[in-house]
DNA sequence: TATGCGTGGAT
DNA sequence: TATCCAAGCAT
């Protein structure tokens, strides 16, 4: 029976153990956890590691709640290295909580032009409103209250509790969720919200009460830094002889997180209309996808000619010299944009309520999602080369 | 619980 | 080139 399943392929192996943990990772997590865990010295080697190791970051350089609570929304799902301009930017226009609520939404989103998931910025500018109206400017301390803030979730009110305020409040992100799952072998799917609350408890359990800031703080830069999702450097990791997965052997299959669907494509056309020296350009619904963002006009695909010509006759325009652009493709996390850029001149006498005509140097002002800057500088390619 | 929501970089 | 991923949240 051993020699079999030491036969078997590995692949088949680790479908085993994944159909039989479930049964009995909370008995396994009960021994290991509570009693075979040097929570004190776990603390110990984690914060002595982070004090002397830590990345030199912008919101590291500052205790203010609303500086630190901007930078938890602009950190998530993105990289660091992205962040790091974004918020410098940022900070330079919105200096205070006061002067993000002051602000008008066109100059929020322009400032997170690129950035990406735009919600962000809109639910932030919401918050921090309800922040200056409701709390007298001051963010809320509570879990209860933080977490009611538009875009505040179990994460970020984690976050923002521990760091800003020294609440020993958990902060579980993709980081520690890697890290934990190591730390104590467990194959549970991360992608599981059931999952996620199983971790704020163990943090709950093993997190410092001295310093919560810098214990949350420690786990993500070391999921950012040592435990990372491919070739961990479990060598260099200063809680190596608290992991299981390491002594295991197991690093490299955890964590458990199934795999993504692909992304379906989407078959576009987009026009650049110019009339003198303005386009046409329209602002996305208030919902969904690149939400309140500018593009140029964009319909389903279909035969080039007709389609705008119907589309300026509808709106009492015209469309002269439609002419082929490029070819542009942009991919989404959920789904894949193929677009046949055109390019044409005209007028439109009864443009729509969302609808604009824009001068290069207001287009300057406006908030544009990537795909669409990618059209614009075709077309100016396009136009320049003759 | 499952899905929609961006982007750029690493492997 | 394809895939995955990164300090998640809303619905």
């Amino acid at each position: 029976m051993r020699c079999r399943i030491h036969t078997l392929p590995s692949i088949t192996l680790q479908a085993l153990v994944l159909i039989v943990y479930p049964f009995f990772h909370r008995i396994k997590r009960g021994v290991f956890t509570l009693q075979l865990f040097d929570t004190n010295q776990f603390q110990q080697d984690l914060l002595a590691w982070y004090r002397s190791e830590k990345r030199d970051l912008p919101w590291r350089r500052e205790n203010d709640p609303y500086r630190i609570w901007v930078s938890e929304i602009m950190l998530q799902q993105t990289k660091v290295d992205t962040v790091i301009p974004y918020y410098e930017r940022f900070m330079n226009d919105f200096p205070t909580l006061q002067a993000l609520a002051e602000a008008p939404e066109e100059k929020v989103l322009k400032a997170w032009e690129g950035l990406g998931y735009y919600s962000r910025a809109r639910n932030l500018h919401a918050a921090v409103k309800e922040v200056q109206s409701h709390y007298g400017g001051r963010v809320p301390d509570s879990e209860k209250e933080i977490h009611q803030l538009k875009g505040v979730g179990p994460y970020t009110a984690g976050a923002v509790l521990s760091i800003a305020y020294q609440v020993p409040a958990p902060a579980v992100d993709g980081n520690v969720m890697r890290v934990l799952s190591r730390l104590f072998s467990m194959y549970d799917d991360i992608t599981k919200a059931s999952t996620r609350k199983m971790f704020e408890e163990i943090i709950r359990d093993i997190i410092s009460e001295e310093d919560p800031s810098s214990f949350n703080q420690a786990l993500m830069e070391l999921g950012a830094v040592i435990c990372t999702p491919t070739s961990p450097g479990c060598l260099l990791c200063p809680v190596a002889d608290h992991c299981r997965a390491s002594a295991e052997g197991v690093q490299e299959l955890l964590p458990v997180k199934p795999k993504k669907k692909a992304p379906k494509t989407v078959h576009l056309q987009s026009l650049v209309l110019s009339s003198e020296d303005a386009v046409l350009v329209e602002k996305r619904p208030e919902k969904g996808l690149l939400a309140n963002l500018w593009q140029f006009p964009m319909l389903a695909d279909g035969e080039p000619e007709a389609m705008w010509t119907n589309y300026a006759k509808q709106r009492d325009g015209t469309v002269r010299n439609l002419t082929y652009v490029a070819h542009i493709r942009h991919v989404f996390s959920h789904l894949v944009w193929e677009i046949d850029v055109y390019k044409a001149e005209g007028s439109i006498s009864s443009p729509e309520e969302r609808q604009a005509w824009m001068t290069e140097a207001q287009m300057d002002e406006a908030a544009f999602p990537v795909s669409h800057q990618k059209i614009r500088e075709e077309v100016q390619s396009s136009s320049s080369d003759r």
